[in-house]
DNA sequence: GCCAACGTTGGC
DNA sequence: GCCAACGTTGGC
């Protein structure tokens, strides 16, 4: 099992709309970036990723999970750039802003912290564990 | 709204 | 194949 996290500004997708789409989730099309399709072709059914929340909260707010392995995404024009399914699985009970993430030691090596950037990005067990642990948990939807 | 950082493009 | 120019992203 490997972990991720997902970037979307919450005015265009928030996770709020992905828990809107239930069990059947949604495609998280619209990458065109090679780092980003390359980790979604990395992960498996299963797999499970922080969702972020850029420019408004700058926050992890929930997890979600990948449901479909990538496949071609249907809003590209070139079938170079594909997408995984996701759906949401669960809030987490306070929401771990940027600002803590980068005040925490634990984090100093974290994607999120050094490249912001990459809209999907590879988390590590360790740094999965230590956003878990500062947002308290998690609580269901 | 600005600007720094980053990725991509295209001329050479 | 290098690198300058450009466009986009996202934090501030």
């Amino acid at each position: 099992m490997a972990y991720w996290l997902f970037k979307s500004e919450p005015d265009v997708f928030g996770f709020d709309d992905l828990i809107a789409k239930g069990d059947k989730g949604e495609e998280w099309d619209g990458v065109r970036n090679y780092q980003a399709r390359n980790n979604m072709r990395a992960m498996q059914v299963g797999d499970q990723g922080f969702f972020y929340h850029s420019n408004i909260g700058k926050e992890v707010v929930g997890i979600a999970e990948v449901i479909a392995l990538a496949h071609p995404d249907s809003t590209a024009d070139d079938p170079k750039w594909e997408c995984v399914d996701i759906r949401a699985v669960s809030r987490v009970v306070r929401p771990v802003t940027l600002d803590e993430a980068k005040a925490e030691p634990r984090l100093k090596d974290m994607v999120l912290v050094n490249n912001s950037r990459l809209s999907v990005q590879p988390v590590s067990e360790a740094e999965w564990k230590a956003i878990l642990d500062m947002a308290g948990g998690t609580k269901a939807l």
